[in-house]
DNA sequence: GTCTATACGGCGATAGAC
DNA sequence: GTCTATCGCCGTATAGAC
């Protein structure tokens, strides 16, 4: 690859992962996608086969990104629920949700399987990541040992992805924040040693 | 209004709140409400001014059911985590989703005032229901008096919202089951007397 | 009320010059 | 590598007959 070739590549993947990310896969048109990238049809189908190519691309970016955020804030110090709080208020930009999240409501998406993979992963890791602290923490005696770890787990990140949406419905970030401390005080009363 | 009247405007609304919930309202097109309902194009524009017109329509449809339904759960008999317990296992196609959240997504809906109206209502409906029996169980000294009622039905709508989010990404209704039996689990922990 | 015909714009992609 | 020109199709809406 030459030089300009990284500009070019680099601003479809940016413009698209915002066009995605806000509007879907049917939402987003490559016209728009030229329109905010700054660059010219010609240079997007030199690069990618068409819109789905593309958009794999930039969901690959996206799946990448989260994927890293979530390794990188449970792998820091603290308790289970240190980690688990930490995550949970992470600061977000509430209205608009959740980059990889967003897309599975996506017909389009949703029938592809390598369209699908990467949103499937990025929730596999988050997954693994919460049920992995959880477990940590029962081990520790920190949360009650009756909790199944791999529920507890889903429900942690149902939470973010719902709070999200009720977020949305309301037009402010106050149901999300709600539901995220909801959850934090259902798990600070399954902490035993908590009182 | 006479007789065929009915039907094609039945029909209409119908089609349109099917393709919305699956597609969302830029995935939704004129044509193929058409198609689905089976009546003319000429019909579609002698009801309705337009598609947001009709589409408005199908939202008020799926919101006013979707109330009904808590409605109609929440004032049933049983305890306060009983009646919790019903709405949350309440029989879901978990892989299509929640008809009326699945509007959230879409920008076009976010946008327009009069679209996103039947959309936070229906949640408002629901937080309430939510919150209330909530309240109930605390005064009953059946849920620990520490918890905030508004927040734990923040967690607890955004656990099944979430939850839909999950079983899409995976492909499979479990990650919905396991999120909803987390909550549930979580939700016993905070009931003193459940020991 | 419902139909068919028609309009205009934008989508997604291709062609071929430079 | 990037550009402009062009394509065929469909989305949304209107017109006007019946």
């Amino acid at each position: 690859m030459a030089e300009g070739d990284v500009d070019s590549r680099e601003r479809l993947i940016e413009g698209t992962r915002e066009l995605l990310w806000d509007r879907g896969y049917v939402g987003t048109s490559p016209t728009a996608i030229l329109r905010r990238s700054g660059v010219g049809q010609g240079s997007m189908y030199h690069h990618f086969q068409g819109k789905a190519d593309l958009v794999l691309a930039a969901e690959q970016r996206s799946a990448e990104r989260m994927q890293r955020q979530v390794r990188e804030t449970f792998a820091g110090a603290g308790s289970a629920y240190q980690r688990i709080r930490g995550y949970l208020l992470r600061e977000r930009d509430v209205l608009r949700g959740c980059s990889v999240g967003r897309l599975i409501a996506d017909p389009e998406i949703m029938a592809d399987e390598r369209l699908r993979e990467p949103i499937r992963e990025t929730f596999a890791v988050l997954h693994e990541c919460l049920a992995s602290v959880v477990r940590e923490g029962q081990a520790a005696g920190e949360f009650d040992a009756r909790l199944d770890a791999e529920r507890t787990a889903s429900t942690l990140a149902a939470v973010i992805q719902g709070g999200y949406a009720l977020a949305r419905a309301e037009g402010s970030a106050e149901p999300f924040e709600r539901a995220i401390q909801g959850a934090l005080e259902l798990l600070r009363l399954a902490m035993p040693a908590a009182e």
